[in-house]
DNA sequence: GATGAATGAGGGTTCATTCAT
DNA sequence: AATGAATGAACCCTCATTCAT
């Protein structure tokens, strides 16, 4: 008598954007913007449709909190890091930050979202335009800054240092491209020896040769 | 009332299953594959909606035609080329191969259906295997061939040829990326500037300094 | 810990239902019925949504109360002043009722709720049924026998004074619907002037003409 | 054998908009524009909820259409007639034209749109400015020229020309509303009589009295 | 064959109502 | 008594698919 009986539904009011946010991480990884349903978000962070409205205002913002909770986030960081190894190679701190993008971001869940943008960004232009804001503009400056640095300290050969970040970040595009993606393309890459392969070629290539 | 007269356009019906599978490539290309609907194939191809479907099952049936129709004659050329070029620098090689892939197909229409068939690999693993074979492997056997290759010969560096492979698609594959895309990620890159940039980086980051 | 402290509001539990039948008033006036969303009926009156749900069963019944509560009181006093002047010219007690109406009814917030009354009447027959008993049957039971004094007397011409009735209370209440309207029907009107060319119009148009 | 079989639906499109439009104009007249259902417009219509947008881009457009249908028309032509009536007298004239409003707009069901806009309009601004522009200023307007003849003409009383138009107009849209309302505020009213009755006043009230 | 009108399952979103706290 | 998190039934609108013409 003393009350086995489960209640209708439980009052969780801190965990529940949590909940709701990696439950959208999910399938919005999974199965990209347009193709996920807010319900089924709502199912598999255990509440009902409606209460997903109670944290989110709508599908877009639901996004843009993903974004913010799962990427965003480091890239701040990383700039402050950045900023904070004034002195360091250049060559060890270009090094360390494309590692970084790999380890904490590339490797994690989160890479499913550079693919998501990069598929359905036509469809969805303010989605495009936050991510671009948030993200990639900003990891974009932090890489041009060492190169344009290294250049400088005569560390680095002369290039453009604009056009060379987006040759340095497609073979990391790539990969988050290839680990979160279910097709063969980049099958069987080992991530690993993948980054390192690359990391050598940007090195050599970018050395400046000591006279 | 004579029974003879050629209908005028008669002819038509054989050329209908061309003109829907080249509306359908355009809006797959620029809208992605959920996005697409089939009235606007329909229509862009000038004819009705109902029609479409005398030629194609459904939605699914018409997007693997598209990809079949598009992808596959595409390599061998360059396969027998690179068979012909047996005493060339592989240095100058790897470039011309690399440019080609650039000039012949990334700067084209069939790269956003590269784009199209990394991104909905996951809803279409059928696609994604017979692109991952016909395509891909063949490709990256080219390039494999030639690090080795030169490799051999003293040209290069000593790399794991296969994740060096990978490493050098990668940024070609993101520029065709870019080029069909709408999202302002490599909005701006300026694709001869960046094709250069990074053979410029490869060729330093492979070469083998002479001693 | 002494018991007797009076906690600080309790005597709120009684104004509560008059807080939230005044913000009530102020919503279903300003939005109608069906775009008068209860939480923000609760949040004017500075509660939560459910507490609410302490006073008044449903959104039905909350209507039901405002209405009760707003809606009676407002003949009586127009009654005994007809009844008390006895000798003045009819003419002139008539442009002194219909501007009383205005003056003492229309121009407050109470016009909203005629206004209300007669739009969702056809989805609350029972309030219309009331407020038809309580309101409109007394105050055409005013003007009729205004006129009628008026016709007996031969300062108004004849008419039929239910019809006449009726035709002098549109006015009145059409200036209470623009009043209280968002629409752009009336709006623009000056109030006093309408109300003057409407009397000047009445008296014209009933007054005897002098032999 | 030979097909009793009802089809799954016929093919009607030259009387799907007319039925639409007199499905949508009764419940509009009878629910209001929130809440009347699109899939109840079908319903009765007896089509299916997506046929309707077949023929009406949404919601706003069939209520728009519905008020062209039966409201605009009607204006129109009176536009005409009173521009053809150039030498008529005024008084007679201001008499056709208020009772035509009658017959040919209060005594329909179309009449219950002007309830509609009077209660609605301050949630759909929209709407409402559509209504005006379409409806009502054109309605002054017309009321207001006969005025200005008439007074010019010497026919009429000297008044202000807008106010007295907001005047006249009162009575006919109070019955309009009296009529397609389930209230009982006007219940009981009779039409003829009561229009005879303004029209009567109207006349005596506006006249200018023959020296 | 060809058409395009018709269908109906669903998706995003809102809000009256309930109930665990 | 009071709260506000949670629910779920609706509503508007879209679009792949069907089928009478």
């Amino acid at each position: 008598m003393h009350a086995d009986t489960k209640p209708r539904w439980e009052r969780r009011k801190d965990a529940r954007p949590q909940e709701l946010l990696a439950a959208a991480l999910d399938l919005f990884v999974d199965r990209g913007y347009a193709a996920t349903r807010l319900e089924d978000v709502a199912r598999r962070a255990g509440v009902s449709k409606g209460t997903l409205y109670l944290y989110f205002e709508n599908k877009q913002e639901l996004f843009k909190a993903v974004v913010r909770e799962n990427v965003v986030q480091v890239i701040g960081q990383a700039e402050s890091d950045m900023a904070a190894a004034e002195d360091a190679s250049c060559t060890e701190l270009l090094r360390t930050m494309l590692r970084r993008w790999w380890t904490e971001l590339a490797s994690t869940r989160a890479s499913g979202l550079a693919k998501l943008i990069i598929m359905e960004a036509g469809n969805f232009p303010e989605i495009a335009q936050f991510y671009n804001d948030e993200v990639i503009s900003r990891g974009q400056a932090l890489i041009a800054s060492i190169l344009r640095r290294g250049m400088e300290r005569g560390e680095f050969v002369t290039v453009d240092a604009q056009l060379m970040t987006h040759v340095l970040i497609a073979p990391v595009i790539m990969l988050m491209l290839w680990t979160h993606s279910h097709d063969p393309c980049g099958a069987g890459v080992d991530p690993e020896g993948y980054i390192e392969t690359f990391l050598g070629l940007a090195q050599r290539g970018l050395a400046r040769g000591t006279p």
